[in-house]
DNA sequence: CAGCATCCATTCAGATACTG
DNA sequence: CAGTATCTGAATGGATGCTG
């Protein structure tokens, strides 16, 4: 085989890419990790959104006031979103007017290598 | 201050995110290198095409072949896509009828830790 | 404060048919 | 073989106005 592992070079086979018995896909499926991933960051202001909460915990309003471009319509469909594929976890204040505050999973947090991979990826020449 | 690195824990700041001054970003910018990686990676079939192309060089029948499901008109998209973001390499060889191949760049080869992160970050529960 | 409802412009992807 | 041209439907994102 001319060509048994190029991505992972002379070292052994690793785990995932493209070795992967899953990685045979023919089609994009939802079900294949890097589809599950990218539909996670997937979306305008997304990435932003999740840098905000790597700094912290954060409100509804002042997620806005950091991002001022951002409508109240996409950031809250990107919560939502967020919340959906367990990204974030949405707190919801008792009294009024209410706040709702929004920080990031476990699984959030480890979004932090991932994005710190696009990022040199990215910032290479 | 309560939250100077939520991402990095208790290490030192490392470049990239969240601490990087480009990090400031108010709104999506295609000079952000995080947008700039993402927008590699945008579409459908983009990262299976890569994953295809990790395993080596084809041609465009061969991707055509191996992805039967993707239409000429989405493939010859994102190989064009990709050859403008520096990802991939076309070589069309002389003759009739013409065969075109490629093959990743150094930078394409680069893709493949990126694709490994997006990997494990999907297929961790 | 933190959203939801509605409308609209743009982008995207698939299907079909044709060409250097 | 390796595309290009055109069309259509679906998804996306922004603006505006209203509500629990």
């Amino acid at each position: 085989m001319a060509y048994p592992t190029v991505s992972a070079g002379p070292g052994p086979a690793r785990p995932g890419l493209p070795d992967d018995p899953l990685a045979r896909a023919a089609a994009p499926t939802p079900g294949c990790p890097v589809e599950v991933a990218l539909d996670a960051l997937r979306g305008r202001w997304t990435t932003l959104v999740i840098r905000e909460l790597l700094r912290g915990t954060h409100t509804f309003g002042e997620l806005a006031a950091a991002l001022p471009d951002l409508s109240d319509k996409v950031l809250t469909d990107r919560l939502h979103r967020l919340a959906a594929t367990g990204v974030v976890h949405r707190d919801r204040a008792p009294g009024w007017p209410t706040t709702v505050s929004y920080r990031l999973t476990a699984r959030g947090q480890a979004l932090g290598p991932v994005l710190q991979a696009l990022w040199e990826w990215g910032a290479a020449d």
